[in-house]
RNA sequence: GGGAGUAUAGCUCAGCUGGGAGAGCAUCUGCCUUACAAGCAGGGGGUCAUAGGUUCGAGCCCUAUUACUCCCACCA
């Protein structure tokens, strides 16, 4: 006995039992199947302290679709899925834990225990995110989940960072760096956000050592002035010409600095004087470089004042500035201030200001290798989808400076330097050095700092497959992976380090498509963050409207590389569309069973006899599998979504199922089980082309149709359906021409009020191919407008008395209406159309006689409009013949 | 300072290589028609940001302008 589905969609009640049957069954895992070729999807690893948001729920669904429908193409089809463990973001996190629970610090657990500390943590919450993604459907292989500190990525992280040390491309140095006083580490450029804030410039006399007037220098940081070590002024600068040479006294503090001349200070800018601080600036740092200058410290790594500041020690760096600036003025050095925005760098985890400091630090040289990560993105190696974000992977890669990788963090994979406590010696090593290899010293310390969290991620593509083991099967079958989905905002941090560090270990672009992706905003188009509160919960989303809806919305509203706004009413739109999908299979279940629920024979679609409908149905099918499957290989999702949308609302219920009903319910048996046969045949297609959006009610649907058995490979398996090269001959132009026809009938009643019970008279006045057509519609038209009397002839029957009618391209259709119709309304009717008709007639006539249009147009499209013309001035020519016997009836 | 994107119906957005402006939501009218009121049927609503230009023809191509968004940038 076949069973029906439930009355009412409620994705909860399938959607978790759904996936995890999909899941123990293992239809995720991808086999390394020498007759397929492989699709591989990396999941972004999301940061273990992360929280499942709808930046998440969308990048997901957007790979869960690709890797759904290739999937179904046949590929074997790996999605990767993994967590990052987020070096700063997590430590931060436990830190403050540890602080508000026991409130003690990381130095009072010490090294060890903090990070037993962090890794009960990640047991404990580290899973959540991969829990909730299960909610969204994702269909990745969970058997090859990969976490960035896992075994495999640390020997990767650690033979990445051997095989750059020993080609030379890491060195150790003392540099100028970005410190965050707060997160107590170096950043690198990209963790620092430029942000325009209200600052001042105040201008200082730095009188002259020889008693003269000295100079006058700007600066927005007058407390970093008790190191500096110059003035510098362009040689080409007049005003200063006499002065390079001299020396200056830094005010109240009176120690002697030389003026220099230096290129860099630009003569237009402030006072064309600029004060030298090597250990504050990397201009001035470089000024230094140039000159040999001394570098000094005064601000410390919280931000505190140091000796050098002399009173000021200890003190805040901006208290200080505050007293500073006050006892500079009071003893007459302050010339004056000026208001401006300033351009702050802030660190990109806690917003500190970040402070320029000179710091001992592991750097990557980057030019090297940024240039194959260049080359493979020139050579179409690796393409940005939009590609207009090459031009941005290009621009960092062009410019890149220097990238400095240690953090001073504990958790984090730990430099693998070895330092020899007696000679000093440094190892860079692969495994743990425990003897010194120049002296035999066995007092040997690691390096106490962490890499860059980006330094692991940018080796995901390779670690996760099994590099750097040579004989890694995955590797060599997975790899490179197929498309990279992610947001715009991690091109710099993630993508461009992705493709510099796989280039350089493999030879070979990590993927060959980059999709970029927008944020997810709120319904006024804000970004969604956690302190305007405007955040949307996806689980929250899931549970009122289930799984489908959410990612539907979110598919069908996104174009590659920009943004999309999230409102409820959009998910309960996709929702009522599930619904619409629920109650329509709901039909064709019913109608495949008899009253007592037992199943009724299929017709065989070989060689059962198709009626126009069902021809025109597949044509309609055919056409929406080639356009789909088009938009799916370029990435157009939406235009995709909104072609299944059209092709299941519009063409299957709204129309063949009203087309196909009579035939279901009356027809004789042999065309019922035929017409059984399409409708399910018909509903198959959908379900497979709608699958990767809606993946659990399609599944659902899927399951409770004829042929599965329970034991059946689920939907999610199937293949992707192909369009039938087929000859749908007129059906597909019959079809359409009853539609128009049972359109025009349909506004004709409801322009005449007359009730929707109320059967009808229409005499059609047509010839040739569009009377055939009527003709062989005759049944649909009757049906579907509500008809009881249909009569088809080349003229207008005259018997008809008075009429409400219609014209469409060489057809004219006439209801008699006598005692219903509103005279007055078909009155109003057919004046508009008169004025639509001959607007139309004089716009075609105008560009036909425009003899540079007949003479410069292709034929084709001059043809076209003749023919328009021609039949705009035959359905005017009607509708003038119709006006005299209404005005009669009115009295006019 | 450099670069990018967007501007189409009240709202959110489509509109492919230039040939008569579309969808969904909202709104109005009529329907509980035996799959679905989360629905059915019908309607109204747009000088496609502005100004020029190219073309027989421009929402689409070119130039300039305006507005909003975003990214990058060593910032005295």
């Amino acid at each position: 006995m076949q069973k029906n589905l439930p009355k009412n969609y409620d994705p909860k009640s399938f959607e978790d039992r759904i996936y995890e049957a999909w899941e123990s069954s293992g239809a995720f895992r991808a086999e390394r199947d020498p007759d397929k070729k492989p699709f591989t999807v990396l999941m972004p690893p999301p940061n273990i302290t992360g929280q499942l948001h709808m930046g998440h729920a969308l990048d997901q669904s957007l790979q869960d679709v690709l890797i759904r429908f290739k999937r179904m193409q046949g590929y074997s089809a790996l999605w990767l899925p993994g967590t990052d463990h987020a070096s700063i973001a997590t430590e931060v996190k436990v830190v403050e834990k540890i602080k508000a629970e026991e409130g003690l610090t990381k130095e009072d657990l010490g090294r060890e225990e903090f990070l037993k500390r962090v890794w009960d943590w990640k047991e404990q919450y580290g899973g959540t995110i991969e829990r909730q993604a299960r909610k969204l459907g994702d269909s990745c292989d969970w058997s090859r989940k990969r976490f960035t500190m896992d075994d495999q990525c640390n020997k990767a992280v650690v033979e990445h960072f051997c095989n750059l040390y020993e080609a030379g491309l890491i060195y150790r140095g003392k540099r100028l760096i970005n410190w965050c006083p707060v997160c107590g580490s170096a950043l690198s450029d990209i963790e620092v956000e430029h942000v325009d804030r209200q600052g001042k410039y105040w201008y200082f006399r730095y009188p002259g050592a020889d008693g003269g007037e000295g100079i006058t220098v700007a600066t927005s940081r007058p407390e970093t002035m008790f190191a500096d070590v110059a003035i510098a002024v362009n040689p080409d600068d007049e005003r200063y010409k006499d002065m390079v040479g001299k020396t200056v006294l830094l005010p109240l503090v009176n120690r002697e600095i030389p003026i220099i001349a230096d290129p860099y200070p630009d003569p237009e800018k402030g006072t064309g004087a600029v004060k030298i601080t090597p250990a504050a600036d990397p201009n001035d740092f470089e000024v230094g470089q140039r000159h040999g200058l001394e570098i000094l410290v005064c601000i410390d790594e919280e931000a505190k004042m140091t000796e050098l500041a002399g009173k000021y020690a200890g003190m805040d760096r901006y208290e200080c500035r505050k007293a500073w600036v006050a006892d500079l003025d009071a003893a007459g050095y302050l010339v004056k201030t000026e208001d401006l925005t300033i351009p702050t760098g802030e660190c990109y985890r806690c917003h500190t200001v970040v402070e320029p400091m000179i710091s001992e630090q592991w750097f990557v040289k980057m030019k090297p290798l940024a240039e194959p990560a260049l080359k493979i993105a020139r050579t179409g190696e690796l393409k940005f989808v939009p590609e207009r974000f090459e031009k941005i992977y290009y621009h960092w890669l062009e410019e890149i400076r220097d990238w400095c990788i240690s953090r001073q963090l504990w958790w984090g994979h730990r430099i693998p330097a070895y330092y020899c406590e007696d000679c000093g010696e440094m190892t860079v090593a692969r495994e743990p050095v425990t003897v010194c290899p120049k002296c035999g010293s066995v007092h040997i310390r690691q390096d106490e700092d962490v890499l860059d969290t980006w330094f692991s991620s940018g080796l995901w593509p390779i670690s996760t497959l099994g590099w750097p083991d040579k004989d890694s099967e995955d590797f060599k079958y997975f790899y490179p992976t197929s498309t990279l989905v992610t947001g715009y905002d991690i091109i710099f941090f993630w993508v461009a380090r992705m493709a510099f560090a796989c280039v350089d270990e493999t030879g070979k672009s990590p993927f060959d498509h980059v999709l970029i992706h927008g944020l997810v905003r709120d319904s006024q188009g804000r970004k969604m963050s956690k302190s305007l509160g405007n955040g949307i919960d996806p689980l929250e989303i899931i549970d009122k409207y289930g799984a489908d809806a959410l990612r539907f919305m979110l598919l069908s509203g996104i174009a590659p590389g920009s943004d999309i706004r999230y409102s409820d009413d959009k998910v309960e739109s996709a929702r009522n569309f599930a619904n619409k999908l629920w109650n329509a299979s709901r039909f064709v279940i019913m109608n495949l069973q008899d009253e007592d629920g037992n199943a009724l024979p299929l017709a065989d679609l070989e060689t059962a006899e198709l009626r126009d409908e069902d021809k025109w149905l597949f044509s309609r099918i055919s056409d929406a599998i080639a356009d789909i499957t088009g938009n799916m290989e370029k990435f157009e999702f939406a235009l995709a979504a909104a072609k299944i949308y059209d092709l299941t609302w519009d063409v299957f219920c709204d129309w063949y199922i009203e087309l196909v009903k009579p035939r279901l319910w009356n027809g004789e048996e042999s065309d019922r089980a035929a017409a059984r046969a399409v409708i399910v045949e018909a509903l198959r297609d959908i379900l497979k082309l709608l699958h990767p959006f809606m993946p659990f009610i399609t599944e659902e649907i899927w399951s409770a149709l004829p042929g599965f058995e329970g034991q059946k490979p689920f939907l999610m398996l199937e293949s992707w359906p192909e369009a039938p090269a087929f000859d749908f001959g007129d059906s597909p132009e019959i079809i359409e021409t009853a539609k128009a026809c049972i359109k025009a009938i349909r506004n004709i009643r409801a322009e005449a009020d007359a009730p929707n019970g109320r059967k009808l008279h229409a005499a059609f006045a047509a010839a040739g191919r569009e009377a055939a057509f009527i003709e062989a519609a005759r049944a649909h038209i009757s049906s579907l407008a509500g008809l009881e009397g249909l009569s088809i002839g080349e003229k207008p029957d005259d018997s008809l008395g008075e009429t409400m009618s219609a014209a469409l391209p060489g057809i004219e259709i006439y209801v008699p209406m006598d005692e219903l119709v509103d005279y007055a309304a078909e009155y109003e009717r057919l004046k508009k159309e008169k004025e639509r008709l001959e607007k139309e007639v004089v716009r075609a006539e105008a560009k036909l006689a425009n003899e540079s249009f007949t003479s410069k147009a292709p034929a084709a499209v001059i043809e076209k409009e003749r023919a328009k013309l021609a039949n705009f001035r035959d359905m005017l020519e009607k509708t003038l013949a119709r006006i005299p016997a209404v005005e009669a009836k009115l009295g006019k």
